[in-house]
DNA sequence: GGCTCCATGTAAGGAGTTACATGATTCA
DNA sequence: TGAATCATGTAACTCCTTACATGGAGCC
């Protein structure tokens, strides 16, 4: 399972019986960067799911409009459960940052454009942030502590980001 | 230009001439999980590199072996400059991280392997610490304090991954 | 009657993954 | 002489990206 399938699993799982669109939406709004959630990744991976047998799809209507709402089976909900238990050893280092990728070679920079780029970064974070404690919680999901959780490790995260760039603006030569 | 075509470029411009075998074990020893650094991964996008006239492989022995040894061009030097510079507006946020997304659907798991889960993310998280710490600052990379600031972001961002595990087990509901 | 959402697809393309293959060289 | 390392490739596959297409429903 992909961590894309994952993710639309547990979507699926949380919020009950709910669209391909709206599971669409739900990554479109997240507050975390990487998810693209175009159509062409979120129901290709929706019907994997089906194949695999994980889910279902109830030929119900959402409200008026029509649609398939989708729910999770019961074996979708043991490999969800196995998804999750399943860590990888790499899984819980630091993930690839695109930031501190290009930190790596800020030398190639002339000065003032090291600044420059430690500053839009700073803004970008700041900009995340807000979004991240601005981001409602949603009344659908069966679980509101792990959301909540999920939300103060993304803020973390940032919060972190932010003092490194501090830390970072010291380690520049020349001040 | 691809997050590891940049990254490429920008380790060979930062470790002078090199050979691709070299440029994928510097990624394959990297303390930032999520580069497989596969040769299939590797040598198609040096190959790319050589297309778009940002690198240009000079027959050179290395040391003994034989081997072509990589040197960025001017271009390439430009091209560099110009992919760090340009930051995404979503770059700077919180990237997506299989733990985070996981804590999501933690209440899928019954209480006892929800504290596993957490124990076996804040072990991994530790161990990637370790080796964080641990790693030999590269003596051929031209700003050793590039390496260092880049270095030192990680190691923040696994603190703060285990602070907020610490966090997350005073939400799980019942202690 | 037109604009915005809801809702679902699909086609083309690229890039990365896994896995294997091949040789030369160093070293014990 | 055999194992480990250096060094480069390639073939098959999968998934994701971008971009476009379609149609119905709600609303002002």
């Amino acid at each position: 399972m992909t961590e894309l399938e994952g993710a639309v699993l547990g979507v699926v799982w949380s919020r009950g019986p709910l669209t391909g669109y709206a599971v669409r939406q739900r990554f479109q709004r997240s507050p975390t960067v990487g998810w693209s959630a175009s159509e062409g990744a979120i129901y290709p991976a929706i019907e994997r799911l089906i194949g695999y047998g994980f889910i279902r799809s109830v030929e119900e209507m959402t409200g008026r409009r029509s649609g398939r709402a989708l729910t999770v089976t019961a074996e979708g909900e043991e490999a969800l459960r196995f998804w999750i238990s399943s860590l990888a050893d790499s899984m819980g280092g630091a993930p690839v940052d695109p930031i501190r990728t290009r930190v790596n070679y800020l030398g190639a920079l002339p000065p003032v454009e090291r600044r420059a780029f430690l500053d839009s970064a700073e803004r970008n974070a700041r900009a995340a942030l807000a979004a991240i404690r601005g981001h409602d919680i949603d009344p659908k999901h069966k679980d509101p502590w792990a959301l909540k959780a999920s939300l103060l490790g993304a803020a973390m995260d940032v919060e972190a980001r932010l003092k490194w760039i501090d830390e970072v603006r010291r380690l520049l030569p020349g001040g």
